[in-house]
RNA sequence: GGAUGGGUGGCCGAGUGGUUGAAGGCACCGGUCUUGAAAACCGGCAGGCGUGCAAGCGUCUCGGGGGUUCGAAUCCCUCCCCAUCCGCCA
């Protein structure tokens, strides 16, 4: 969400970034809009003005008893109210205007972001490790998990549908053991809070992180109140329209039909990541600046209905519909975030280290960023069975554009002065990529997967998945 | 799912129609005292929006929306949320 001070300011500013990501200019149509706007309130403000000085000398006059001038008052106010009633109706029309044209508009890329159109654009800032070479054509994970027999998209199509898996055994554990590898470096070593958040969420909070309201087909949603009975109130409100005139049984009926359909009780969505629960941690809330920054990690399930992507790489596991990851979210004051965001870039590539994983980082094209992010480090981890670099990391820096979603402030210390906190968020990483990459980087001619070091311990001491 | 009770400033908490934007406490900030600190005492301290160079002024906000009234935190309607007990349940 955009400051409108920001934009009436710099709205030749405002129109560039909106360029940068491919958007027309703007600035002039919210210009328009938010002069109306001030005009309405100006004479909105001077209506009620009238009013409430008007009520204390009726107030007076009453007391006094003198009725004549009370009477007069009272005419004068009764005047005024209709000025209110339509000013207040013409400011929330034009506020609901306003803000339906900004949150749906994605964030400033920062000035050092590269320009471009998709991923083809994006610029590689620096690459680790050695590509492992093979005396044998190296294969991809999902031959290698499935001739294991420890990975099974059949089955899960039975219980699921396409899109999702079933492990088992030594890969069904090596889920968790690089969970567990992950959290206690990023708890112990980084300073990251381990943090157990809910996956099922309301759709303000998906609103936050910027989620809602643009990209609602790529979310699952869940409620006791299903879309079947939505649109059976919708059906009978159809059916009872034509009878509403004469029929006050069916304006009953109708009236409750019409609540039935609005009322979101009970619905709630499947996270998409885990940076949705813990970025709104500290929404509607005011932090002190001196327990900024204040960094989470949490290892989640997350669920992904990607409508538009059918097609894209529908075998294996790189794109599921559930999938789990280990996020990085850190709230910080204005002036530490840019380090943080290198810092926790370089948590996330850590990890990778350890796990002797060659990758590269690049840094995204102004086509390629998420909604809500000002600059984005993709970590891209070498896939020998496909031949190529594949995402697993994603580090982002939002400004402040999440937290003025979600009314997150924090107090400067010795100063009244509350600014909006500015957000991150990272993947640290991504669990299932790893798995793969690991299965692809570590196989071996005759289809076994030596385990990295650091994972043993986790591991109960293995060595290497085979088949048994 | 059933029954009740609630939602007030950073936090706790008083407040049932007229200088209440809101007592009191805590936290925080400044000061007095002290070698220093604590304690004690004095003072300050809600947010948004509009306007103004600024000091300030105006306006809105006591969960959201609507209504009654000259006037609403306070009365009415409605929606949302939370808590407790019972039921169900890992």
């Amino acid at each position: 969400m955009y400051d409108i001070n920001w934009i009436r300011e710099d709205p030749d500013g405002f129109d560039a970034a909106l360029a940068k990501r491919g958007l027309e200019p703007l600035a002039t149509e919210v210009l328009k809009i938010d002069e109306e706007r001030r005009a309405i309130v100006q004479k909105l403000q001077d209506a009620q003005a009238m009013r409430n000085a008007s009520s204390k000398e009726i107030g007076k006059a009453k007391a006094s008893g003198d009725e004549a001038t009370a009477q007069k008052l009272m005419e004068e106010v009764a005047q005024a109210k209709t000025v209110i009633q339509t000013g207040e109706e013409d400011q929330r029309r034009v506020d609901a205007t306003l803000k339906d044209m900004l949150s749906g508009l994605p964030n400033a890329p920062l000035d050092d972001v590269p320009e471009g159109e998709d991923e083809k654009d994006n610029v590689e800032v620096r690459a680790w490790g050695e590509k492992p070479s093979f005396a044998f054509e190296p294969k991809q994970h999902f031959e290698l998990g499935e001739a294991l027999g420890l990975m099974d998209f059949e089955t899960a199509a039975k219980l699921s549908g396409a899109r999702f898996v079933v492990l088992r055994g030594a890969l069904a554990r090596l889920e968790r053991a690089i969970a567990s590898f992950m959290l206690d470096i990023h708890t112990s070593e980084f300073g990251y809070q381990e943090t157990l958040p809910p996956a099922l969420v309301r759709d303000h909070v998906l609103y936050g992180t910027g989620q809602l309201p643009k990209f609602a087909d790529d979310l699952f949603a869940t409620g006791k109140q299903s879309d079947q009975d939505k649109d059976y109130y919708t059906l009978a409100l159809d059916k009872l329209t034509n009878q509403l005139d004469t029929d006050p049984g069916a304006q009953m009926i109708a009236a409750e039909a019409a609540q039935m359909r609005n009322t979101d009780q009970d619905y709630l969505w499947l996270i998409p990541t885990a940076e949705v629960p813990l970025t709104n941690m500290v929404r509607e809330a005011i932090v002190e600046e001196d327990d900024l920054p204040k960094r989470m990690t949490a290892w989640t399930p997350c669920f992904r209905a990607e409508a538009g992507a059918a097609g894209k790489d529908t075998r294996g596991m790189i794109r599921q519909h559930q999938f789990s990851k280990v996020e990085l979210v850190s709230i910080t004051t204005e002036g530490q975030a840019l380090d943080e965001h290198e810092r926790m870039t370089n948590c996330a590539e850590e990890i990778l280290k350890r796990l002797e994983l060659p990758y590269r980082t690049v840094v995204l094209c102004t086509g390629d960023m998420g909604f809500g992010a000002r600059k984005t480090y993709d970590i891209e981890v070498w896939l020998p069975g496909q031949d190529t670099y594949r995402e697993i990391s994603s580090c982002s820096v939002c400004g402040d554009f999440q937290a003025r979603r979600m009314n997150a402030r924090y107090r400067v210390k010795g100063e009244k002065e509350l600014r909006f906190v500015h957000t991150l968020n990272g993947s640290g990483l991504a669990i299932g990529r790893t798995m793969i990459a690991i299965m692809e980087n570590n196989q071996q001619e005759d289809g076994s997967i030596l385990i990295p070091e650091a994972l043993r311990p986790y591991m109960g001491g293995l060595e290497k998945i085979a088949s048994a």
